[in-house]
Formats: C-alpha cells, structure tokens, sequence
DNA sequence: GACGCTTACGTTCGTCGTAACTATT
DNA sequence: AATAGTTACGACGAACGTAAGCGTC
C-alpha cells in the first residue's frame, strides 16, 4: 500500500467520483489514478468503488470504512508536517481559519490584524463558509479552526471551546421612536409584543439558534411579521436603513462606528444568550502561534488548559 | 513523505537505534535505511535522531512526537488491511493474542481448540509475556487482543472487557492435614494464621495483584513465610509437590485431572477476587472472528456491546 | 581491527504521461 | 460525437544493494 494510492482514492470520492476530475485536481494523470486504485483495491482484495460499467459511481461496504481510515492516516501525516514545521520554525507555517460571515466580517478582523503583527510570515486563510461546511473542513484537515455559534460544540471529532457569549439585539433606523422610549441607560426594556408591531427582518432560519427566536414568540403567543430572513447581517442592515421593518441581529455586527444610520436596542432579556465556539480537530498537533490566536480571540483560553483538553477529552 | 520511509524511522527506533540490526530485520540494507531517513528528516526540516558523531543514540524532541503520530499512521493502515481481509473472506486472516503464562496454559487451550474447529484458516498467534509487554504489544499493532489480569484495564490506548473473576486457592501436597479439615463442602474455612504456619509458595511480587496478598497478612499482624515467589504456577506446583510448603495460586491454574498428586484449599473468603481483562486498541477495525473469540472466551461479551464501547469510550 | 554509518554507483523496479482503444450517453 | 475509463508503452526517477570510505570505540 502507498500514501498517493490512498491519496488518489480519497481524491476520487471527493470529486463526485470521477476519476479524470480528480486527476486534474491534484495535477496528474487520469491513467495513473485509474492504475493506482485499480492496485490498491487489488491488494486489498476488495473493491473500494461501486461501479456501473466502467464509471466509478460511489463507495462499497468496505470502501466506506476504508476511506475513513485513509482520512485518518492523512489527518496524522499532516500532524507530522506540522510537528516538523513547529520545530523548524516556531514562527512559519499556515493558519486556516473557517468560520461564519458574522466572525469573518466583524469579529475576527481586530484579531488577524493583530496577529499578523505578531506572525508576520504565518501564511493566514479564512474560509467562509455555512456552520456545516465549517465543521467539515476542519474534519477533513482543510482548515485548522472552525470558529462558529452553531455546529462546532455538537461534533464530537472537534474539541470544542467556548469563546464568547452574544447576545441578540434589535436593529432601528435613526430616529426611530423605540430610540427614545428605550435606548436609554435607565429606561424600561422593550417587549416583545412592540417589537411585533413592526415588520422584522432576521436570521435565515436555517441559522444560528434562529428556531429560538421564533419559539420565544411562539410561546408568548405573539406572531411576527417575518418579512426578510437573510444569510448574514449586512443584508439586515440593508433593509433596515431603508426602514421596512426593524432587525434582530448579534450585538457582534453592530459596529457604533460604522453603522452610524442605525441604532440599537437592548434584548438581551427576551432571548437567551448564544455562545460562540472554536473547534479544533481532536488529538491534531496544534502549533504555537494557533495557541496564541485562540488567545488573542478568546483570551480565557490559555495554552495549557487547551492542551489538556485536547489530550484528555 | 513516504511510508516506508517512516516504517524505516519505527524499526530503528525498535530497534536501539542500530541502523544495521533494523536493516537485517526488515530484510532491506543498512544504507538504504540510512538514506531514507536523512530523506525524511531533510523533507520534515528538523532531526528525527539524536546523533553522537554518526551513531544513533536515541530521539530528538520532534522525533518523539513524529514517532508516536507515525505509530498511528502504521495503526490505521493495518486497519486498512484488515478491513480488506474482512470483507475479502470473513474466515481468514490472522489473529494475535498477548498473553500471560497462566492464560496460556490453563485457560486458552480449551477455547482456542473450538476456535480453530470454527475458523480453521485463521492464522493464530499466541504472544506470552509480562503483563507490561502484552499491553505494549497491542498498543504497537503487534498483537490484536491483550489477555491479562494486570496492566489491561489501566491503560488508555486500550478498550478493556473484563471477562472473569478468579479467586486464589490453597494449593497443598496429598494427604496434607489441611485436606482433612478443610477440603469437604461443610467444612468450617481456614483462618489466615493456619496458612502462615507453613512455608509459603506464591507468585512474584511483580505479578497479579501479589500485593494484595502480602497487604492481607500485613493488615492481620501475621508474617508468612514466604520462602519460593515463582514467576508461574507450574514451578509453585512443582515445589508444593515436593512438600516444601504451601502453594497460594490461581484457581484457574488448578486443573484436578493433572493435579492429582495436589489438594485444594478454598481461600476466597481471605483474598479479594482478580478480574481478568481482555484488551483490544482503541478504534481499531475488530474482525468478526475476533468478535467469535472474544465471545468464546468470555460469553457475556456480545459483538454489539463490545462494538458500542469500541466507538464511544 | 571491529563496528556503525555515509558516500558512490550501477541495476532494477515502479510511476508517470502520452496515445490508442473501448464503452456509454 | 463527446465523455469516461482502460490498456499499452516508452521515459524517467526513485529505491535498492554492493562496495568502498570514514570515524569511533
């Protein structure tokens, strides 16, 4: 058996099993991938790949768990190259971060600002993505964090820490009357039945403790006017400047700066806080300056007790 | 990098770090090994070795981290391996039990004859060793089940199944008085200060659970004479036959067609009782017939159960 | 001088890519 | 005719083993 056979397999399953695709993918021959698996499924004495005629249409039995097993082979050949990097370089190496639009666009950039100060020659990449994919890139050694509110904590091939708690708050256009009856230090907080008094612009629900917000209205009987459900807060914002309705988005996009067009009021007492997770691949060598950004986004986080999560748990 | 490459790193370092000896066991030559090694440390970017002059004498700290993930490359490409055995004919293959001296003699004959009636072409393998080394065997992928009442269910690499409990037995030479007023159903028990007034034959104090016993004579103010500690129960037995003293081994030693010239002594009520373990690594692909095994050794343990605990602990 | 690793070099084997072929749609 | 995979084959490169070299105990 050789790695670049269990390379090509795995490269053939991830490109819709099409062997020509996968050779362009990783540079090489479609006749060679073909030969190549063709060897390892001999040696193995057991197909890997169903197929209809000559067309490689999906896994066998065996193949499955095989395919997982070669992830697992390569999940720790890259901790290899990792484990030799740290050593050979405390200070270079590579940072793939895949996380949501919300952190991506206002919470991490500070973060990376200041890292990239501290590790100029680390090669920084952000992958934007759904909570899902997050989760599987950094399953299939294709990023080194997944930084999200949702998918991170459930998945039990990640160690996953708790970064920060956010709460949801409700967007107005200026001038807005609820600005003055509630924006106020000491005023009373703001129900949820004038909330549902103006049309609301919010989260797609396939998103981040979405179904919450819906099911605190629910439960108060009160049905919303939901007329825009987006996939990230700027889209929000959008609408709410052009006031077709109020926005409910994380305290974490609100940025006073920038978002001078918009006010803000205070929710916190309606719906439940979320936390905001990063996740590690379990049992993955992590290097230093990846231990030092945790720090840097969560500076709760220490190096020590990371490292004792990921050995234990 | 390449996988013999790091075979080529495991063998040397199994093998005192003499380039030569890993040579000759791998059937391969001692500069060829040499080469690829420098290959790989030259591809990592840090040395794997500790060097004196040309020798090598040992790891360097990245080596010591590299050796362990290549272990568990070599782990999941064996699983590999036996995957395509499974599902290529479920009656072949190769099974591997680490054990102890007294497991060996006494316990796994008799399920190891209806194994091989069952699955007369697996290829089996019985390892005898020190609790210690049964353990490490199946940690390095050298041995698939660990059979053990010591050292097994403390280790972490392993998913450990108790099997049974075994108690200790006096062991006495023929016509011993002790036969007399111990030895029939309703006789009364023996008291721990009668055994002490004989010389006493027991295991060695590296062994199973040895400490309890002294513990017990300890704890009850009386001092045995304990003149033979022997690393089997057949020597205990040998010097028990030529009536130097009194034999304290494990019921499951004591076999009453062979041992005629033997008597024995129920003890179970002084010494608490040993379970004995069988040990199999973690996440590894476990072969239907090793299920079977498992099973005839220890019918409580189910393939489901078993199962479960391979892929939740 | 025996042991142990490295360097040098020719042989061999395996991998790769091109090209031609076959089978599906 | 286009797409997808297999077979065939020559070229190149990598690994191996032998032999010689170098340093150390």
């Amino acid at each position: 058996m050789k790695l670049h056979q269990l390379r090509y397999m795995l490269e053939v399953a991830d490109n819709n099993f099409n062997v020509s695709e996968a050779a362009d993918a990783i540079y090489t021959s479609q006749p060679g991938i073909s030969k190549q698996i063709r060897l390892l499924e001999d040696e193995l004495g057991v197909p890997i790949f169903a197929r209809d005629g000559k067309r490689l249409v999906g896994l066998t039995a065996p193949g499955r768990k095989i395919l997982l097993r070669a992830r697992q082979v390569f999940r720790e050949i890259d901790n290899i190259n990792r484990i030799g990097q740290h050593y050979a370089d405390e200070d270079t190496g590579s940072l793939t971060i895949a996380t949501t639009h919300t952190q991506a666009r206002y919470v991490l950039p500070s973060i990376i600002q200041r890292f990239l100060r501290r590790y100029p020659k680390v090669n920084l990449v952000i992958k934007q993505g759904y909570p899902e994919e997050i989760v599987n890139l950094v399953i299939d050694g294709k990023a080194d964090l997944a930084i999200a509110t949702e998918g991170v904590a459930s998945r039990n091939e990640l160690i996953s820490l708790p970064c920060y708690q956010w709460h949801r708050c409700l967007l107005v256009a200026k001038k807005h009357v609820f600005l003055k009856k509630f924006a106020n230090k000491n005023a009373k907080k703001i129900a949820l039945a004038e909330i549902a008094e103006y049309p609301l612009i919010t989260y797609d629900n396939a998103f981040a403790g979405q179904q919450h917000v819906l099911d605190v209205f629910e439960n108060a009987g009160i049905k919303p006017n939901i007329i825009i459900t987006a996939l990230d807060s700027d889209v929000i914002k959008t609408y709410v400047e052009l006031k077709l309705g109020v926005g409910l988005i994380a305290n974490t996009a609100y940025d006073p700066k920038k978002d001078k067009s918009l006010g803000l009021i205070d929710v916190s007492h309606l719906f439940r806080p979320n936390t905001t997770w990063v996740g590690v691949s379990r049992g993955s060598f992590v290097r230093n300056y990846v231990f030092d950004f945790i720090e840097m986004f969560a500076p709760h986080l220490k190096k020590k007790s990371i490292m004792a999560s990921l050995s234990t748990e």
